[in-house]
DNA sequence: ATGTGCATGGGAACCATTCTCACTTGCGGT
DNA sequence: ACCGCAAGTGAGAATGGTTCCCATGCACAT
């Protein structure tokens, strides 16, 4: 049974702010800021279980540590993540979906799941990036 | 400059005789077992530096592991792997290219990056599996 | 109000990877 | 062949994200 603690209405909270991709450390840090005393054990604890439930959109950065962000959708999605400043679109990717079962089937593969995502520098992040070039 | 040593050449030779993706770990173990001596620091810098001139592609389990294998196309490709054997399929995907393209344009994004991995049972693995069953 | 058992926290444990640094060795120059 | 030295190596320590342990806390049904 799930049981709401502060601890878990807090993370809720931080969650439902914030649109980018953040890691467990940082939302634990940013918990801290707002006054909130939580466990970094919990923290991760409860993006495992929100992860697990379909909440949380996890993915992981290019040093392999773990980034989540609440999801609007429950379908599978992939995004499209701003490596300065992790600003996030959800995108639907049917051509995707598409491709992954086509290529698992045409060599005999069953189960086929597939991850996918595109990083890149964002409009706002590019400006700004060429004031000092 | 790069100098060939004893260690170096074990590796390529590893490599040359496998196409499944090993961690830096398994590697290590495996030229143990077939009698060279070779450092697990020695390991890691190595696959680091064939990743970095691209004789090797690098990917990441859903451990956040990396695994390498020495690579054929030295063009940007993708992959379908086995998770339960490694067994390793190569892939060239126009399909994936454009659409990461098309949506970063589409968001406004530049220097627009993309990963794209397949996990699946393959044939061979799914039928054995089905044994137990 | 009370009991039960899930939840918490903080510090230790884990584990892949990187760093340190003294020692070895490939290799170009002589 | 021999030297010199910078590149390479290895064993262990350090790092850093994540999970585990377990005594204590607390949500919630009764």
């Amino acid at each position: 049974m799930q049981r709401m603690t502060r601890q878990r209405a807090a993370v809720g909270e931080l969650l439902a702010d914030t649109d980018d991709f953040r890691s467990a450390q940082q939302l634990h840090e940013m918990l801290r800021e707002a006054g909130h005393s939580v466990g970094l054990a919990t923290v991760y604890r409860t993006m495992q279980t929100l992860a697990e439930n379909g909440d949380v959109d996890v993915l992981r950065n290019a040093e392999g540590e773990s980034l989540y962000r609440r999801c609007r959708k429950q379908v599978h999605h992939h995004h499209l993540v701003c490596r300065d400043c992790g600003r996030t679109v959800e995108l639907d990717a049917a051509i995707v979906e598409h491709w992954a079962a086509e290529v698992g089937q045409a060599h005999g593969f069953v189960d086929v799941e597939h991850t996918a995502e595109l990083f890149g520098t964002c409009a706002q992040c590019a400006r700004r990036g060429s004031h000092d070039a």
